[in-house]
DNA sequence: CACAACAGTTGAGGTTGGCAACCATGTAGG
DNA sequence: CCTACATGGTTGCCAACCTCAACTGTTGTG
């Protein structure tokens, strides 16, 4: 893209490190926030991502990319939200390979006390509206430019 | 007609569910950047972070509270850090209970790489300068707000 | 010295992560 | 039609982690 002026790098160098370290520390808050929350409702982490992600119904596949994980792991995660009665899978009729995940009743109720719960002492309610609004613009911007996956760098 | 004061309040809260979301997929992207990143030096996504923040000798205690996680699971996660010869314990001679964490050469080596891995491909570069500082600063207000334990808002 | 408080460890039970093998279904070629 | 192959999901195995409770050493206090 554009190379920068080499001067004015360390400046930028600098403040990127400061803005990665407490990136990380609010990942960290937040992750641990949400933990909190679904330990209220009686979910583990991922049962609770797995809710969250679940709004439409949606295949197992593409529900393990959201979540970065393996697809085996999906298996055991919604098995529990199964017996809960939080979630069901259903067989996809133009692809019976596929089973897609419906969020029941329940488990859309679960999923609003979640949120409920995460809404409240989140870290971003503490900016006023003008920063919100600027952070969001960025987010979608920094959300935009990776995909998700970025390039591997291989050996 | 009396009430209904989501007219100011839904600009706002509107924006603040959307932030929420965009902030819980970009912790989800940093996280799933993070463990690549361990993974390529054979590191546990817990290894990492433990490494990541024993800068400085630290007590086991500590190092628990900043992971956010019970003490017990400390001694295991140090332990393989230990046998790889990342990390020793040391009994502080002030208190003999302590054992302070200090990273070894092979380590703070290990760490340097981590963190070189974790800069790329991270997603607040695709920011420009202005915006870079603008985060820092709204980063630095919402890590002060919130020291990790957010008291539940009655609300 | 008896006692409570603290740092760290251990153990049991459960959930997740990662990998390989497997079954069932869909798709392409012969 | 039949084989070969790709795909969605599952299962099994193993290591790591989480939570909780009980336990060992150490420190501080009376």
């Amino acid at each position: 893209m554009h190379h920068a002026p080499d001067v004015d790098l360390t400046e930028r160098e600098l403040l990127t490190r400061q803005v990665i370290r407490m990136t990380f520390e609010l990942t960290g808050r937040l992750r641990a926030h949400m933990d909190r929350s679904a330990a209220q409702l009686d979910l583990t982490p991922m049962q609770a991502r797995a809710l969250f992600h679940s709004g439409a119904p949606v295949p197992m596949r593409a529900l393990a990319e959201q979540l970065h994980c393996d697809a085996s792991n999906i298996t055991g995660i919604v098995d529990r939200l199964e017996e809960r009665g939080l979630m069901e899978r259903v067989v996809d009729p133009d692809d019976r390979r596929r089973r897609n995940l419906v969020v029941t009743e329940e488990g859309r109720a679960v999923t609003e006390q979640l949120k409920a719960l995460l809404r409240e002492g989140n870290p971003v309610l503490a900016l006023d509206d003008d920063e919100l609004a600027a952070l969001a613009g960025m987010l979608e911007r920094t959300l935009q430019t990776t995909d998700g996956t970025p390039q591997p760098t291989s050996t």
